[in-house]
DNA sequence: CGATGAATAT
DNA sequence: TATATTCATC
């Protein structure tokens, strides 16, 4: 008797995923679609409480797939951390496709970076990095490469993007110009900072707000400009342009 | 030439 | 969305 067992040696069953996104409807959405693909999945809400469960057992997790906006660290604080401290994939997922922050994920590490609503048939293809990661590691084989991208037909027109990090991206630009020293090199900045926002933004503070309103009454509401406003908040750092912004919202 | 406010970009 | 930056005008 032939007894057809479903291929006990599927690696993708079972896979370990890490979910996290701080939007409680979006986890529920994602687990359930993880679990139809027969992942294991762990979820969380905060992006700390990952990282600890991550830190606690390096060896529990094949994955992690989480969200690019969250209240505590960013998605890319953790992102970072985690291809720093252990060699897990992540996926990095958001709702909307700016291409800037599709780039950032891309350069910052991650593995793919998925649009919301995540289709189940992007989730189903996700294991795919764990088996990369993990064969590229142990031997240097360099014999033909694997770079099929399976499309399964579904219909739908919208397309999402793909990219895989294999190997090292390294890009430098010569450009030989004249005496014009108006280059501007784009800094990766470490900081543990709450979210990766390292540009000091004026951040208009309740008390900084007060000041501002004070200022305008001071000096009547149609009278007011921005430089005046300036100069009676006397606030270092803050520019004509800063109030002038402000001014508008 | 610089301040200003609106439009536009990130 | 909030703030920055650019732009046309005064």
């Amino acid at each position: 008797m032939a007894v057809e067992k479903t291929n006990g040696d599927q690696f993708p069953t079972g896979m370990r995923v890490l979910a996290v996104d701080d939007d409680p409807t979006s986890l529920l959405v994602l687990e359930t679609l993880l679990r139809r693909c027969e992942y294991h999945v762990t979820t969380t809400s905060q992006a700390v409480m990952a990282l600890k469960m991550l830190r606690d057992n390096k060896n529990k997790f094949d994955l992690v797939i989480c969200d690019v906006h969250m209240p505590d660290i960013g998605g890319f604080k953790l992102l970072e951390l985690v291809g720093l401290e252990m060699d897990l994939p992540v996926i990095l997922l958001s709702g909307n496709g700016d291409p800037k922050l599709v780039m950032k994920g891309i350069t910052h590490g991650a593995c793919d970076y998925l649009l919301k609503p995540v289709r189940i048939e992007e989730l189903k293809n996700i294991w795919q990095h764990v088996v990369r990661r993990k064969k590229i590691c142990p031997k240097d084989r360099n014999n033909s490469d694997n770079q099929d991208k399976p499309h399964h037909g579904g219909g739908e027109g919208a397309g999402t993007g793909n990219s895989d990090q294999n190997g090292k991206l390294n890009k430098r630009r010569k450009d030989q110009n004249e005496d014009e020293d108006e280059e501007r090199d784009e800094n990766e900045n470490e900081n543990e900072d709450q979210s990766s926002q390292k540009k000091p933004r004026v951040v208009w503070s309740v008390d900084l707000h007060q000041k501002f309103v004070a200022a305008v009454n001071h000096l009547g509401i149609d009278k007011a400009g921005p430089k005046e406003i300036l100069d009676l908040m006397n606030v270092e750092k803050l520019t004509r342009e800063n109030v002038a912004s402000h001014l508008q919202a």
